[in-house]
DNA sequence: ACGTGTCCTG
DNA sequence: CAGGACACGT
């Protein structure tokens, strides 16, 4: 009787819900960009920007004062003459400059300055010797002294390992001819008193380009500490930093102390120059590190590669405009040079001036990654700082998938992987350590079912890392979800080979929640608990829109009546309730329809939520909750007229209720929304 | 005959 | 939830 009054109701809201449940339902975790967040979690990027600019600022600093200091810094500048190099001496080792303390004042012993001060600045150039081994002046003066340095070493061939040692002694000797030389036309025109005053003077300058020496060669130490990293155990890196942090403390106390403090100042120094040691040893193992930086290098490029391959080649609505690759191993920079991370790279980059190999990788890279990033060639820096770097914090438990929001979203594999920025960096963190073919059990990140599996469990990370570099690197309208003709193209297509080609990957992609990715052969509980979320939006689904949202599941005869099933026993249950509400609305002597409202707070609402969204980590449509009401109404209706004798009552309100099925979501068609 | 849905049972 | 029985429409 009073059936046709809902029915109008229903109508009209129903026209009015359905846009409600499209904006409803585009949930922001689908649109934000979370991959562009993890700019700012890299303090790390920020430190090591700062110690650039510092850098800099010292290298400015060193050209004003090089007029002192002319052969200490001739390694850094790179701008000095070479014709002053005038070293015959044999190659001065790291280990024995102290042979060579006196050298410095000798050419000057004629004029007048005092024995005191002559020790001092005695003092002062063995420091600066000392100094003058800093990977500062590796990177400047490699390639560009190389020649006037090779007719000192018999082999050629060894040139390029010899210089490091090498520059040592050219500004050793060098400094004796030019900071003395600059000090002889005071001290031969002036008085004693003069002279001393300008020695002295002269002294204390030298001592305060020391220091910014210093400074920014413990900058240069830093990095080069970071570099190395994962060669060194955290004990050595704490202990490392430390020293260093000591050496940093007492060189911004001295630079900020009184200039007359020159005794102080220089036992301190000197004192000091016991901990620069230990650093100078550190420099001789550095070659080392580099080789063992190059092969990380390889190995990191060649793994990922292998899984960008191969995730483009099983999973072709995936695909994009990439096709298989070439080989990119010489290009170990294009693996993490991508997006967010390039960035934060480019931050912490550590060297001026690109090195020749490493100019001559770059280009290459970009191409593979079509520089639609607004960064220029030059931006991009080796790969090492970046992948070696280490986020001084990784807020991981804001990003953890697992982690409950007020409002949840849909969470689905895709999902997973955009939103976590920072599982790359551990991830890197951990290959570092382990090598990439270990498991990644140890990651607090990962699925503990990953760590038991194959070596080739290690792809499925590493396809998550291809496969959010590629999004994150200017494809962000470009979401590879498959959409409804991508389902059934895996369905039909792709399904077969994925499953012959990686059926260890679908395996464990069905032991683990997050990883089903994959097709599967049958239902799993998260298809459930989807099939379960989809019947917010829908109660009756053809079996074509179940085929349409379950891309993942191979369809039979079989799989489909269950899911069928499934539907009709959440209806069931739905019914149930309904009915049994609406009895006890009579019961409770409820007189009006328009009494009966369904809103969150409603019993019966947390019933079926407590049923279909048992986790309440989905956000209900209010959608669900209109219909839900009409329903209600419509069995109190029913009831009320007492229809129920009907034997077949509850068909005329099946009929209604399956036109309120409103469409579901896109997002829920990517393979197992979850 | 087949697909689909409901009802009942465990 | 799954299984089975049953009804209904094509």
């Amino acid at each position: 009787m009073n059936l046709s009054l809902p029915d109008q109701n229903m109508h009209s809201s129903n026209e009015g819900c359905i846009e409600d449940d499209k904006s409803d339902v585009m949930l922001p975790c689908f649109r934000r960009n979370m991959y562009d967040e993890p700019l700012a979690s890299y303090s790390s990027g920020s430190i090591i920007s700062q110690l650039l600019r510092k850098t800099i600022q010292s290298k400015r600093a060193l050209d004003e004062s090089h007029f002192y200091l002319s052969s200490s810094t001739a390694a850094d500048s790179g701008q000095e003459d070479q014709s002053s190099v005038s070293s015959k001496d044999s190659t001065v080792e790291a280990g024995s400059p102290s042979g060579h303390v006196s050298m410095g004042t000798s050419p000057d012993g004629e004029h007048p300055v005092t024995d005191h001060l002559q020790a001092k600045r005695a003092r002062v150039e063995n420091i600066i010797r000392v100094m003058a081994g800093s990977p500062n002046s590796k990177q400047h003066g490699d390639s560009e002294r190389s020649d006037t340095e090779a007719r000192d070493t018999r082999e050629a061939r060894e040139a390029y390992r010899e210089n490091k040692r090498k520059q040592r002694l050219p500004q050793h000797q060098e400094h004796s001819v030019g900071g003395p030389a600059s000090r002889r036309p005071g001290s031969s025109n002036s008085e004693k008193c003069n002279a001393k005053d300008e020695e002295c003077h002269k002294l204390k300058e030298q001592l305060h380009s020391m220091q910014r020496l210093l400074r920014q060669l413990q900058e240069k130490f830093l990095q080069v500490y970071n570099q190395d990293d994962p060669e060194h155990d955290d004990r050595d890196e704490t202990e490392i930093t430390a020293e260093h942090d000591s050496m940093a403390e007492s060189a911004e106390s001295r630079y900020i102390s009184t200039e007359d403090d020159f005794e102080r100042k220089n036992s301190r120094v000197t004192a000091e120059c016991k901990d620069r040691m230990k650093v100078v040893d550190y420099l001789v193992h550095h070659r080392e590190s580099q080789n063992l930086q190059e092969i990380l290098k390889q190995e990191l490029s060649r793994a990922v590669n292998e899984c960008v391959d191969r995730v483009f080649k099983k999973v072709p609505s995936a695909g994009l405009d990439l096709s298989p690759q070439p080989c990119m191993c010489s290009s170990p920079e294009m693996q993490m040079s991508v997006g967010a991370d390039r960035k934060s790279q480019q931050a912490s980059s550590t060297q001026e001036q690109p090195q020749s190999e490493e100019a001559a990788v770059k280009p290459h890279s970009l191409e593979y990654y079509e520089s639609s990033e607004a960064q220029s060639p030059q931006d991009q820096t080796e790969a090492l700082s970046l992948v070696v770097r280490k986020p001084a914090v990784t807020p991981l438990s804001s990003v953890t998938p697992t982690v409950k929001r007020p409002y949840p979203v849909h969470q689905t594999p895709f999902q997973f992987n955009y939103s976590t920025p920072l599982h790359d960096s551990q991830i890197l963190e951990h290959l570092l350590k382990y090598g990439p073919h270990s498991n990644f059990g140890g990651l607090p990140c990962m699925p503990p079912s990953m760590d038991r599996t194959s070596p080739d469990s290690v792809d499925l990370p590493w396809d998550t890392i291809a496969m959010r570099s590629k999004v994150t690197s200017g494809h962000l309208g470009h979401h590879p979800r498959p959409s409804a003709l991508g389902a059934v193209a895996v369905d039909n297509l792709c399904l077969p080979h994925v499953k012959i080609e990686c059926g260890e990957l679908q395996s464990m992609a069905e032991r683990n929640p997050y990883m089903s990715l994959n097709i599967q052969e049958g239902l799993t509980p998260n298809h459930l608990k989807k099939a379960k979320l989809m019947f917010f939006y829908t109660r009756y689904p053809s079996s074509n829109v179940l085929k349409t949202f379950f891309p993942d599941v191979k369809f039979n005869r079989c799989i489909t009546s269950q899911l069928i099933k499934w539907f009709s026993n959440f209806r069931e249950f739905y019914y149930i309730q309904m009915e049994k509400f609406a009895r006890q609305a009579i019961v409770d002597g409820i007189r009006e329809v328009k009494d009966i409202t369904v809103s969150r707070d409603s019993e019966l609402f947390r019933a079926l939520n407590m049923h279909y969204n048992k986790a309440n980590d989905f956000h209900v449509p209010d959608r669900f909750l209109e219909v839900a009401e009409i329903t209600l109404h419509e069995f109190y209706n029913a009831i009320s007229a007492t229809k129920d004798s009907d034997p077949s009552w509850k068909k005329a309100i099946y009929k209604v209720i399956c036109k309120l099925d409103s469409d579901v979501p896109e997002e829920f068609k990517t393979s197992s929304y979850l």
